[in-house]
DNA sequence: GTCTATAAGACGATAGAC
DNA sequence: GTCTATCGTCTTATAGAC
């Protein structure tokens, strides 16, 4: 047992902070940056005010932190798969990997969604990045159509669409489990939805969805 | 002139309380119950948090009457038309009604949306009548449905992707604007997103776009 | 009827004790 | 390194002046 004091220490602030962290993305999911106070952050994370502002530089800070985890995921888990050139894989493959972070991780689209309604000011710093990776989905979307692949339609708007649909599901999670009766965890649940949004959305697009 | 000081006293308070109520609704919007101070409605509606706080209750019942202006607008102005036994018809009617509420009144559209993402407590008391209008929307789908006239799919499910196709350009806004680039105010915009929006639900459904 | 002065407490943040 | 005591500000709300 070589285990200094100093490494036990470190690995339980690194534990602490991630502990942080979530109460974090708990509090800022639901109230955004001005609704969300730090006491009910430390609460949630089992610490005291005092105590939480010993492990964190100040508020805004931790929202940066909170609000780059989000990107990240995206950015990593959320992709066009460009080894295939079939729209309907691409499709399929890339809803499945919306909606699925719509349901694992509710809380971190909850977040890009109220950062968005109150203005989207601390989100300026992501956008450049967002642009360029928007930008190349619509332009495949748009040579689909120009091949004649889709029907005629504006790349930019079904993506948009897409993202509406599947943001749904985490944002308004609250009112798909009233209108559905059914819990959102449901794996039967998940997969009928998915099912039906993958045909919605081929069909919408003038494809017809594989039935195997 | 008959005007009493009284009357005059009348009509400028219902001013100053409209007045109020659109300061509210803006802030309400962007930053949710908890992220509203009252001193940021005070400045909006150009008064001092000390005066403000004569016209109103409270900030809790403040945003109550802002809550019960949203579900009066919803119910009045967003419905089947059950005059119309045509699914193409009433679809694109209620596609068209929901998405200019979120083009004209995208402040309202946002208060419920921020609402919902925090937890939906204060929204409770609207969900019974909700609940009975969403049903008999899902009802008429599903019959066209059994009657063939669509393919089959699950009325909840439409309804609730239409939601998020139409809320998605109050919510998201800002994206969607700088997605398009363009101004959502612009009326060809709308009309684009529109015409848009009808073709791929339409076809989503298995019906087919009329053309004049 | 309208507004000011002010209360009572929650807010984010820090200096300094241990 | 960790936590407590505390600061100054901002919060909602009201009592009382005009």
């Amino acid at each position: 047992m070589t285990t200094s004091k100093a490494d036990t220490l470190k690995i339980n602030r690194r534990d602490m902070m991630e502990n942080i962290r979530n109460a974090a993305i708990t509090e800022f999911s639901q109230h955004g940056f001005n609704g969300t106070s730090t006491q009910a952050i430390a609460q949630r994370a089992g610490l005291k005010k005092s105590q939480l502002h010993y492990y964190i530089v100040d508020k805004e800070s931790l929202y940066a932190d909170v609000l780059s985890i989000v990107f990240r995921y995206w950015a990593n888990l959320i992709t066009f798969d460009t080894e295939s050139m079939n729209p309907v894989q691409v499709l399929t493959q890339y809803i499945r990997q919306k909606l699925e972070f719509s349901f694992t991780h509710p809380e971190l689209s909850r977040i890009f969604t109220t950062e968005l309604l109150s203005g989207a000011q601390r989100l300026e710093a992501f956008w450049p990045d967002a642009v360029i990776n928007t930008r190349r989905k619509v332009d495949l979307i748009n040579s689909w159509v120009a091949e004649g692949l889709l029907r005629k339609l504006d790349g930019r708007l079904l993506l948009m669409h897409i993202w509406a649909m599947t943001q749904y599901y985490a944002d308004y999670a609250v009112q798909a489990e009233l209108v559905l009766e059914a819990s959102l965890l449901d794996p039967q649940t998940r997969e009928s939805i998915f099912e039906e949004l993958v045909d919605f959305i081929l069909l919408g697009c003038g494809l017809s969805p594989s039935k195997e």
